[in-house]
DNA sequence: GTCTATAGAGAGATAGAC
DNA sequence: GTCTATCTCTCTATAGAC
C-alpha cells in the first residue's frame, strides 16, 4: 500500500516534535530527575504511555531534546564563523549564542543544568557534539591568540564568562522579573545586555580595537 | 543527670554538621531530586536511616543546608556594606560574594540550580532570607542611583551579570578544567576573574570612576 | 545513636484492548 | 496511535532490636 506510509510518517513526526517541545519546557523547569513523564503528558493532554510510543524511554526523550538543542546551536555558531577577522568572528559567535538562548529559554536552562551537574550521564553522540562546539570555540580563541590579538587566558575566561552570563541571564528570567522588575527577554533588555557583552569583548580580547565599537 | 545532656548535645551538633557538609556536596552535584539519601549516607560511611535521626526528612535536610548557605552569604554581604561610597560598597559586595562562592563551590551549585528551577519549592524561612539578600542589593542599587552615580537599569543588569557569571564560573569548574584547562578556583584564575568584574563595575556603574581602578 | 528489616508511595515501563 | 490496567523497581520513611 504505497501512499499510506508517508502520510503516517508525517503525522508521526509532527506528533513527535510536539512532544519534544512540551518536554523541553518541563525538563527546563525541573531538570531530568525532577520531571515526571506525567507532567509532560499533562501538558499535551495525553496519557503517559503514549509518550513511550514515540520514545523508548525517558532518557531517550531527554537525549533527543539535548541533541536537538546542540544541533540547533551548533548550526548557528557555524554560520557565525565566516568573517575574516578573529575578533569579528568572536563577536558574531557571541551574538548567535545569545540569540539562540533567548529564542529558546528552556534550552538555556537545560544546558546550564547540564554544566552544573558534576556527573554528566549523557550518551556518546551528545558528548561528541558538545565536544565539537567547545573545540570550535577553542579553535577561534587559538586563532586570535596566534594572530596576536587575544591574550590566551583572557580569551578562555572571556568565552566562559560570556557563555555563562548569557545562560544565566536567560534562565533566571522568573527571578529577575520578581526581584528586579526586568524582563531579560524583552527586546530592550536583551539589546542592552548584548551591548554590554560586546564592550566586554573589545576590552578583553582586543583592547586596541575599542574604537571600533 | 546534669553534665550529661550538654556532652551529648555537643556530639549531636558535630555529627549534624558533618552530615550537612556531606549532603551539601551531593546536592550540589546532583540537585535535590537527583540525590538519594543513600548517596549521602555512603559518603559518611553510615546507613540511610541514621540521617533521619538528625533531620526529619530529606527536605528538612536540604532546607537546613540552603538556610546555612544563605545565612553565611548574608552575613558576609552585610559586613561588606560599611563603606561610605556607594560604588565602593558595590565593589565590596561583589568581592565578598565571589569569595563566598569560591570557598563553597557546592553552595554555588545549589544556589544556581535554585534560580534555574522555575518553581522554587522552598520553605518560608528560606524565601524570606533570600528576599532579604535581594532587597539589600536593590537598596544598594537605589542608593547609587539616587546619588546620581548609577544608571538604574544598568545597575540591575550589572548585579545580575556579576552574580550569575560568578556562580557559573565556580559551578562550571569540572567542564572548564576538561575543556579549557583552567581551574577557575586556582588563586590566579580567581584573581583575574575578580579583576575583570571590577573593571566591569567601573564601566557599568560609575563610568567617571574608571581612573580609580 | 546506629543499625536491619520492612512498609508504603511514587514513577517508569509494559501488556493488551480498542 | 492512544488508552486503561498493571507490573516492577526505586527510594523515602518508619518500626523496632541492639
Amino acid at each position: 500500500m504505497p501512499g499510506k506510509k508517508p502520510e503516517r510518517t508525517r503525522r508521526w513526526q509532527r506528533r513527535r516534535s510536539e512532544i519534544l517541545v512540551a518536554a523541553e519546557a518541563v525538563f527546563g523547569e525541573r531538570g531530568f530527575a525532577g520531571t515526571r513523564l506525567e507532567d509532560i503528558a499533562d501538558r499535551l493532554e495525553m496519557r503517559r504511555p503514549s509518550l513511550l510510543y514515540y520514545f523508548a524511554d525517558k532518557e531517550a526523550l531527554y537525549d533527543a531534546i539535548f541533541e536537538s538543542i546542540l544541533e540547533h546551536f551548533w548550526s548557528r555558531i557555524e554560520a557565525a564563523r565566516e568573517a575574516e577577522d578573529p575578533l569579528e568572528r568572536m563577536d558574531a559567535i557571541a551574538s548567535a549564542w545569545i540569540e539562540c538562548l533567548s529564542e529558546r529559554p528552556s534550552a538555556a536552562r537545560i544546558l546550564l543544568r547540564q554544566i552544573v551537574d558534576v556527573l554528566p550521564p549523557r550518551s556518546e553522540a551528545v558528548q561528541a557534539r558538545l565536544g565539537a562546539i567547545l573545540a570550535a570555540i577553542r579553535e577561534e580563541i587559538d586563532d586570535g591568540v596566534e594572530a596576536g590579538l587575544f591574550k590566551p587566558v583572557d580569551a578562555r575566561m572571556y568565552a566562559t564568562t560570556i557563555a555563562g552570563a548569557s545562560m544565566f541571564w536567560v534562565a533566571a528570567q522568573p527571578v529577575m522579573e520578581r526581584s528586579f522588575g526586568i524582563d531579560p527577554l524583552a527586546p530592550e533588555s536583551l539589546e542592552e545586555f548584548r551591548d554590554m557583552l560586546a564592550h566586554l569583548t573589545r576590552r578583553m580580547l582586543g583592547a586596541g580595537h575599542e574604537a571600533s565599537l
